[in-house]
DNA sequence: ACAAAAGTGTTTTAGATACACCCATGC
DNA sequence: GCATGGGTGTATCTAAAACACTTTTGT
């Protein structure tokens, strides 16, 4: 049986928002590039890319993506949303890349068509470890991402563009906040979201009229100041 | 010089809406594949599906898209919206498209993953031309399309709902009106597109209020009953 | 008592919806 | 004069936005 050629030319990348909920940050997940072993010294500069991988040709476009998550992180049943697909004939050949490529690839000259996902995740529920491409797992503010690899910064920034225009549909909170939680923490996430402030009465006006929570009775302790109410939400959902 | 292997695996597929703004009907291209010429005569029947071809090794997604759109349009200059993309494994190796492919593709096994587009245009705007892989071209309207080839069933009903959801945002009556057109053309789009029926004053109301329509001081000559005011879009936008 | 954040309601504005009658033209 | 679709305004409802003071706890 002859060799298939179709995994040097597909992959899948994923944008990995981590919500840090004790600071409020937004996060994206990055990997540090391994340096090639055979790197002229002083001409490599390790970079960092979002993590992605080829597609294997038995699996799906989700799956593929699925995977990659999973390995990196150790996580599964997440949602993962394709977002786009990034095909520019060039977005592999920059110098940049080459030497990662020559080291990495086994056609480093391979065009490459990626199939982007992001998803969301609670930062403190997991503990990235670098795989097989990755010297380092890195969190980044998306308020701070460095230059990245490839296409990526392009990625990352049509995910955050997707993500606001959606908040209000995909039921994001729910993935990201513990189980019993404030309202202030449901604020607090929408806001670094959306990259705004918000009016707490406006706010929580919405979630009544939708019926989306439920009301715990039970309430903060060991705060230093008033303490406030638990919410769940509904899990019909 | 080693022969690429990308042009095996990447596809774009178009779903070309075509506007019929005399019977005010929505209806899709579609191709009428062509026998493969050594069939055997009993097991073959011609498939419908939507136009698409490998993508070039040279060329970016985008570029692919509209080069399928010009080869079978003669239409140039269109806006193709990227929306998703489709990859199962599966998608190309059911037993219904096993004899075209067979026929028309140089490795007919090969996985092939394809990056979805959609356009929409006036229906007598264009003439449209059977390609290379087409024995025929029809439109269908877009409540009856037929069983189509591999997957495309599903990308023309993802096509839809997309296309639906953006009504809004997308100002695409401009491209598929005259120049000159009256309030009732335009109202007839928005509802053939999304598949209901509109308050004509308050209809109406949101596109003054938007500022989008210019008055052009003229009627309509030779209908049979009170002539209706010609309007032309903004061009600013 | 003080600091800190929770909790709470009303008013205003804008947009969406519902609804019915007269008008200008061709025949 | 009649058939046809064009053209028009108001009232109601709902959602969004703006806005400030009191309450509860820990120290």
């Amino acid at each position: 049986m002859k060799k298939s050629t179709f995994r040097k030319h597909l992959s899948v990348d994923c944008v990995i928002f981590g919500y840090d909920e004790s600071n409020n940050k937004l996060e994206v997940l990055l990997i540090e590039q391994k340096d090639p072993a055979l790197r002229t010294a002083h001409s490599y500069r390790p970079q960092f890319a979002i993590p992605g991988d080829l597609i294997d040709e038995s699996e799906s476009l989700d799956e593929a993506a699925t995977r990659v998550l999973k390995e990196l992180t150790h996580v599964e049943g997440l949602h993962l949303k394709q977002f786009h697909t990034f095909g520019d004939p060039m977005r592999v050949k920059q110098e940049k890349d080459k030497e990662w490529l020559a080291f990495y690839r086994s056609d480093p000259d391979a065009r490459v068509v990626t199939i982007a996902y992001y998803t969301l995740v609670r930062k403190e529920m997991i503990r990235p470890v670098p795989g097989s491409f990755a010297k380092n797992v890195v969190w980044k503010n998306v308020k701070r991402v460095p230059p990245l690899a490839f296409d990526h910064n392009l990625i990352v920034k049509t995910a955050i563009e997707d993500i606001r225009a959606r908040m209000h549909y995909n039921h994001i909170a729910e993935q990201l906040l513990p189980k019993k939680f404030t309202l202030r923490q449901l604020q607090n996430l929408y806001e670094v979201i959306l990259n705004t402030t918000l009016d707490k009465r406006n706010f929580i006006k919405r979630f009544k009229k939708d019926e989306e929570l439920i009301e715990l009775g039970e309430k903060q302790k060991g705060v230093l100041h008033k303490p406030a109410q638990l919410y769940a939400f509904k899990t019909s959902r």
